[in-house]
DNA sequence: CATGAATGAGTCTTCATTCAT
DNA sequence: GATGAATGAAGACTCATTCAT
């Protein structure tokens, strides 16, 4: 019955967190971390700001889970989608396919999550940025292992090392998210993971 | 003689504005816009603040100028790479030389065009954005009919759409950088552009 | 109970707001809006700066609310001594009997109100200046008025324009309120209200 | 000779601070002591801000000389027209005609002059004050003079105090004056002195 | 235990004044 | 003697963080 209650109280604090953490994603996502304040977000969480700093130790700290929190929902599905137990090509398509939906669900995500994982974030002094790099580096690993075994396997031609695939791979449907990102109309996210994977499939010369 | 004196004057102006471009490339690269005041920016070019508002309207104004005339170095340097007159595949191969040379010979702005052409740049409330956006557009464009004259011309198999080709030589070239910005050692920027060109020219998967 | 909390945050929020305009109406009434500082402010009412800005927008937002409020204690005191029902000169009497109160018991308003009314206020870019002034000229028709409709029960001689008299009037009363100030033992102001307004009631040359 | 040489070289220097004083003139009279910057004096003088300070000692000076002259040139009519061989109706008309010239011709004092006598100038941290407020007492002292000497010679009546007449009067020419600053076509400045001295001469109320 | 009023260090920006040329 | 580039102190304002209630 005691853990009962605790799980109530722990119940009500998880989702308490978690509707800050909604609040936050919407206003970093569109501002930008240096152009919201703790009493931004602390009104669109509907809470205290005194409240906010229970939960979080520092606008970094908030921050911080936020972006982790989100790396870790796209990294998830991501990895769930090469890991599923089907031949090396049919992972790719599924990563492809994986890729585009999260982050079409998560439109929000996507700026946070490039302008941590790619280029430039000056926005946390310490910490995430590793984190979140090693994170990232770790399922490129995975994904170049995908393209290793497949070449074991003679499903794929040795026309390259198997880990700048998998970030070719990765810098490719990357380039496809923010073009339809930039005009969602003009450039949809195809709905055929062939269409992305041709360009690495067929040779764009003849050999 | 009056020309000269009035020579002299505009040499000398150039010359402290770009002393304090240089303190700014450096800091802001470093930091980024939000973390470096206007005081650091004068200290490091050794002026006064009150001088920097005399070159510039304001710190946004400053970062603008900055990332601007990096992001015009930059392009002018790629355009005049996939100009040369050559075939595609040699432009191609041009292209991914010139990156690798300018981008290692000022890493600094690296991260700063990164996060102001890919990703999230919250910086700048109004202007560069496009500005720099369209530049942007405008050599992907030229870079996509390199790969659509190369077609035209059978040099290149039709297998994607031009301009999807060009984001993808992009994104491509990027995550190169990118890798070699975190361990130089580790991830060399390959000296054959063939690298990674191959992994466009040669198909994966056999027809 | 409920509304007893909401009614003790909003006294303590008034009586806040009320420490920081007599603190403002101190310094600025001795040192002008443009040679005090926000600093200054918030130290003499013992608040921090960002206090400050949690009652006021900014600088001038507090120093039109001090000036704004002056004023409307200062008209209504007025408005009312030429309200009361007795014949039109003891209204006169009245007036002046009552500016010379109110102005004496808040010395530090005179020279606010003065820049502000009369003579020259660059100190507000807008908005301040029409509404005082407006309620100003509000207050110069109904002393107008006074000397109208004295006129109308002949109770005064038509020498001058109603208007004219009313401006007459207040600019007259200010000089010996200028007058006091300057040097409250050598003029000071007449108890007996006769002893100005005789110069509106005898004439100086026989008929 | 060399006396021909000087005397070029002061009026030469004379011309120059004249040009500042009237640049000055135009800026402040505008804008206010604090809205305006040495700079933008320099640059409507069409003279280097090096060169202002060849001139005046700092912006406080500038103001200070420029207000002075302007007193000045007012006081010295206002004198003449007082100082006249007429008798003393004669002088308050006068008074009344000269006052409103002045004015009218230098429109821009006006502003400048009445904040710096009447009400409220926080502009001139010393000596400005008191310098010009004591040349008004003076003005005021020579006014009430006429009004005294017209009580002996039995052409006023002795209705008040000679100085307390002498301010009614200053502050009546000055209320008409505000008005006709405030819509110079609503409330044109008499052209008939008679219609302000009568406020004065008959009686407002009959003996 | 939540609240949000208060804090004050830190930032951008202005402008009177100086002085090397 | 004139110039105007450079200075830097000073001021308005913001916002992460704390803590009394």
């Amino acid at each position: 019955m005691e853990q009962k209650i605790l799980s109530r109280k722990e119940q009500e604090y998880r989702r308490h967190r978690q509707e800050i953490l909604d609040a936050a994603l919407e206003l970093f996502s569109e501002k930008g971390f240096h152009n919201v304040s703790m009493n931004e977000v602390a009104q669109k969480a509907e809470f205290s700001v005194g409240t906010l700093y229970k939960f979080f130790e520092n606008k970094e700290d908030l921050y911080k889970a936020l972006v982790m929190g989100q790396a870790e929902k796209f990294h998830s599905a991501l990895t769930r989608a090469i890991e599923e137990p089907v031949n090396e090509i049919e992972k790719l398509r599924n990563f492809v396919r994986a890729k585009g939906e999260v982050f079409i669900a998560n439109v929000q995500m996507i700026r946070l999550y490039f302008s941590e994982t790619r280029g430039a974030s000056f926005n946390i002094k310490a910490g995430l940025d590793s984190e979140i790099r090693d994170q990232y580096g770790h399922f490129l690993k995975m994904l170049a292992s995908v393209f290793a075994s497949g070449m074991e396997k003679q499903r794929f031609k040795k026309i390259a090392d198997p880990y700048h695939l998998a970030v070719a791979m990765e810098s490719f449907t990357n380039a496809f998210l923010l073009l339809w990102l930039e005009s969602p109309d003009h450039h949809p996210y195809p709905e055929d993971p062939d269409v992305i994977l041709d360009i690495l499939f067929k040779g764009l010369v003849d050999p």
